[in-house]
This record gives structure tokens, C-alpha cells and sequence, in this order.
DNA sequence: ATATACCCTACTTAATTACTGGGGATTGTG
DNA sequence: CACAATCCCCAGTAATTAAGTAGGGTATAT
């Protein structure tokens, strides 16, 4: 498993921030309800994204979080970095065998599996995201339910 | 960090088997203390690959480990998997919102980056790491070892 | 005034990773 | 044939990280 449930969690509960772009707050409660997540444990993901500035709070009654800026300027990989950290697959094993073959033939490797990630969650907004639901979710009315 | 070190040590390990590949089995105690890992963990995952068929073994003096295959039939993917388990990025946090809501906005991103990752892996071979590591080589020698 | 919300820090539990250790089986070599 | 080199296998352990709990504090709409 590649995401811990920092990312998975913490992606999740930002959709649904996004799909209430525009009509205020959402509290941490009927998020925590919905998806069945610890509250304080996504009070602590949502401060890291707090601290990175894609999410605002409102406090006191009628309160909740709401994203910072529109849902088009943020990205799946913004996410994923705040809450899971650099998403790297290696450091050197060992600098010496490194440098005593000039170029590490593993690392190549880890560096393109690094890159193909990046593309993918770089390029996906909130936005995008509630687009490609609509899309889905058509399809599979058309379909009567597929799963 | 996505690869733990099984992966990491697994893979540098197996391509030194296929550097060696036509020229008679390497010992365990040879590759792990080129590349400083502990001998009797590098054992328990070979004992992996072997049971996958990646790798054979010949027991007694001058015996060690070899590929099973041609470094062309041996993919990247293959050994990561063996090691680290499927590379899955998810499952569902909760199958009721997911049923609810027909179809999960975030499961279509975790299966692109899924889909990514095997796109690499799938496709290089470690013939492929063998060729790239001497054009990489040829390349640092020409400028004078950069790094 | 008070209930509803966020804010913050510390603690705890569970799972996984990354080893370590030791006894056993095979086999090429002198 | 003895013996050292090598793989084989299982059990234990230490360290790290993930995941979740607990509780007291602050702001604020009503």
C-alpha cells in the first residue's frame, strides 16, 4: 500500500470540502460521520493542510473548514505531499557502491517511477476530480449499476 | 518513502546477479557486503524470488545464487511485487459511502497512479537496466564524472 | 451565558520493517 | 571421508511508523 490513510483520508475529506466550494463551511463532524474517520484524527490532517494554506477555518457555532482557494487551484499531488511528505521511492543504498560506479542503475529506475507519479498527481485538480465523478457517475446510471 | 528496503536491496542485489548472468552462481556474502547489507536478511529475499522462480541456487563451496532466467525475461515489476507485495495505492475507506455514492472520486486517481507505476516497472527489464547503466556510464565518463 | 465548533499537544496501541541468531542440510575439495 | 563453504529455514527482537485517543484550551454565533 502505497498511501498511508493520511493521503486517502485526508484526500477524501478535502473532495468533499471542494464539492461545498461556495456554500460555506463544513465542520469536521459531518465529514468524520460521513467516512467514518476518527475526528481528532482528521482534526490533525487538516491542520497540516491548515499550515500549507489550501484549507481555512471558521470557528465557533455554524463554523467547519473550507478550502482556501478555488478547487482549480489545487491539486491532488498538493494534498498528498502536505499529509504524506515527499513522495520519493529511494535514497542510495550505499553512497560509496554509488559513487564507485558513477551512476546507480536502481536509481534510474526509482527516479522514473518517482516522475510518473508526479505526473499523475500534479495534473489532477479538485476540480478535475468532481468532473470525472459526474462523468462516472452518468455512466453507471445509464448502465444501472454496474458494481 | 514507497519501497522499503526489500525492494530497494532486492532489486541492486538481483541485478548484480544479472550483471553476473552466463558466468557461474554469486554468494550471498559477496553481494551483501558490496552493497553493506545485512547477509541474512538479502537471504530471506532471495528466499522470496526463489519461490517465484526468479532465481536459482547452488548449494555447497562455490556455490550462490543465479538468475532462473535471461535478464530479458526478468521484469523490474516482477521483482518489486515478489518483494513488496502487490503495489496497490488503496482500498476503500468505507464500502457503504462507496456503494452510496456509486462510484468513489478518489478511487479513479489512486488506480491512475496504480496504473502508472506498473506502466514503469512492467516495462523495463533487467536487461534494460544493464543497457542504461553503461549509457549512463559512457555518458559521466565523456564529461568527467559529474557527481 | 453557553453550546458549538476549531486548536494543540501528548500519549497509546498496533502494525510493519528491518534486522539478528542459530541450528540444519547439501556438496565441492583436499 | 572430513570439513568448510554455502544455502535453508524458522524464531525472535528492536526500531520505526501509522493510526487513533484523550483532554484541556480558545473563539464565536445565538
Amino acid at each position: 500500500m502505497i498511501l498511508s490513510t493520511k493521503g486517502r483520508y485526508g484526500l477524501k475529506a478535502v473532495f468533499e470540502l471542494s464539492m461545498n466550494y461556495g456554500l460555506g463551511p463544513v465542520s469536521l463532524r459531518k465529514i468524520s460521520g460521513k467516512y467514518s474517520i476518527s475526528e481528532s484524527y482528521l482534526e490533525q490532517l487538516f491542520a497540516k493542510l491548515r499550515k500549507e494554506g489550501y484549507i481555512e477555518t471558521v470557528r465557533g457555532p455554524r463554523g467547519g473548514y473550507l478550502l482556501a482557494m478555488e478547487p482549480e487551484k489545487i491539486t491532488v499531488g498538493m494534498i498528498l505531499r502536505a499529509l504524506e511528505g515527499d513522495i520519493t521511492t529511494s535514497e542510495c543504498i550505499s553512497k560509496d557502491v554509488c559513487s564507485r560506479e558513477a551512476i546507480c542503475a536502481t536509481r534510474v529506475i526509482f527516479e522514473k517511477i518517482e516522475n510518473s507519479i508526479s505526473d499523475v498527481i500534479d495534473n489532477i485538480t479538485l476540480a478535475d476530480m468532481q468532473v470525472k465523478k459526474n462523468i462516472l457517475m452518468e455512466e453507471t446510471d445509464e448502465q444501472e449499476t454496474i458494481s
